[in-house]
DNA sequence: GCGATATATAACCGAATAGAGATATAACTG
DNA sequence: CAGTTATATCTCTATTCGGTTATATATCGC
């Protein structure tokens, strides 16, 4: 899975909302490209990124080429943000942290003057 | 937060090299630009979409203006994908299915004919 | 076959982007 | 002070991007 293409689609809130329509099951170009205010051509330039991403594969329906969401990359996405979990629960616990800290400092010592670090 | 942002900047790969060293410590400009052979200016700029997006901060250390990586974009864009979780999970279990059902086929009908498409 | 519908492609435009090089600013060093 | 180091900013160019309109292709219904 290429993260550039990956991240460069997801970059987009019209992307984005495809994505979350098609969540919910296929759709076809028209009824995705109904709520956009875009024309036609756009809607499959956006098709064509998130396509070439690997985001969405297509199927043939009469005159109708559905478009259907595909995981993997939204898997390979995470997976990659995953490794970074750790920093963001790290951050929050040293919040948490600091705010008992000031807790306990101002319950010791209600007038003190402030220090910088410890 | 802002995904555009967010998603626009993880979408290169010396920007998220740099989120990656950053995940170690912090560090100064020269010193992530050093394995990029990139242009010091260049570098800077990749510094600047990765602030503008929250992903970095700076602060000051003589000359030095080292940088540190933010969490916060990140949980949000994890957040975002957290909610297709359930469609990847899904799909696994779809092809989990598919090759459970192959695998009893085969054993029902083992000379099955195959159809090929042109 | 013809006409209508759904979608794709081509040609173009303006704004944004990534890179380079040159220069400017800011802080340390002697 | 001058010189050096670290970083930012300016200017330029080439490319990409998101949109448009116009046109082409594919499939249906008759």
């Amino acid at each position: 899975m290429n993260l550039d293409a990956t991240f460069s689609a997801l970059a987009d809130p019209t992307r984005r909302a495809i994505l979350a329509r098609l969540a919910e099951g296929e759709v076809s170009v028209m009824d995705l490209a109904a709520p956009f205010a875009l024309s036609q051509p756009a809607v499959s330039k956006h098709l064509r990124v998130l396509e070439h991403a690997g985001l969405i594969s297509r199927s043939r329906d009469g005159q109708r080429r559905p478009c259907r969401i595909e995981a993997a990359p939204l898997e390979a996405a995470n997976s990659w943000l995953e490794r970074y979990r750790e920093i963001w629960e790290q951050n929050y616990a040293r919040l948490d942290d600091l705010l008992e800290t000031m807790k306990q400092e101002a319950a010791a010592e209600p007038s003190k003057p402030k220090r910088k670090k410890k």
